[in-house]
DNA sequence: ATACGTTATGTAATAACATAACATATAGTC
DNA sequence: GACTATATGTTATGTTATTACATAACGTAT
């Protein structure tokens, strides 16, 4: 990856704030009880710093935000809440950035991202995965997830 | 990812020997020569042991496995092999498995993998990125390099 | 209400993965 | 031979993630 450019993050994956963000997370405590799951405190936490950030967290930035007196988790207290979020289909780990972000795009289980190499940031986007089932039934392959990361450049880092 | 299985690694990904390694290693030094590149002492042994293994391997087991005595070689050592490796497309880094392998498809570009949840095979198959790519461009997106990983059961795992 | 099984969290230590920084060496060119 | 660019050697450290085990909270059946 490149290092960090002068542009702007996309406004739309803008963190969440205010009643943006409660409004997001009390989505998520609604589907876990529907799906009979619990939104504990740690889970919570790490999902409104996903959700409040303004594009992919590494796992010890989360470590190190968790506190609310900047006092930071251990870290399986993160990775913990991140494996639960990722299950429950509220977050994303970007594997070519080690770093997460929460799921915007309702219902999707498959994701798939277009990472800006120059601003960082990571559009998800509703992946069609067609071809590349067929590719793999065709293989004889099972597939029970897939991830696709396309590297590149955003339309304000190209013509800023 | 699950534990490992007691099925056998799939035949047609096994590792590289005698001829077959030499000839593999000479069609990569050949590529370099069109290049204008050196295949050095370095990366043709992380090669050959990348064409050698049975399946993706972990930068610390080249590591370990570097020396002809059982010398490690010293991390960058092996990372800078990788790469270059990576570069000249002769090696793939698969991101969910932290680990790398060779590449078995001439000319390709983009990688994707068909990952086994019990074996632990990694197959690389040609991909079609049409409908990704339609949706990047449609996001102002300029792609320069895509990476898809896919998860489950390969299919002596599933029907062994 | 208590005992039990299950799920989640707290905590310490460390394992696994990767790079920075700087010195040295080797190849190609003038 | 001197210069330049590229590659390697070496030390140290930075970053990412997990293991292991103890404790706590929840649901539920007696």
């Amino acid at each position: 990856m490149l290092s960090p450019c002068h542009h702007a993050e996309s406004v739309e994956h803008a963190g969440l704030s205010g009643a943006a963000l409660r409004g997001a997370v009390g989505a998520a405590e609604s589907r876990c009880v529907e799906r009979q799951e619990r939104l504990t405190p740690p889970r919570r936490r790490v999902l409104e710093l996903l959700l409040a950030a303004d594009g992919p967290q590494k796992a010890y930035d989360l470590i190190a935000a968790f506190g609310e007196h900047g006092e930071p988790a251990k870290p399986p207290t993160v990775y913990r809440a991140l494996e639960f979020l990722e299950r429950l289909g509220f977050a994303h780990r970007i594997e070519s950035l080690n770093a997460y972000v929460p799921c915007r795009i309702e219902g999707g289980h498959m994701a798939a991202f277009l990472i800006c190499d120059c601003c960082g940031a990571a559009a998800e986007f509703e992946p069609d995965f067609a071809a590349q089932m067929a590719s793999a039934a065709a293989a004889g392959y099972a597939v029970h997830s897939v991830t696709l990361e396309a590297r590149g450049l955003c339309a304000e880092c190209r013509a800023p």
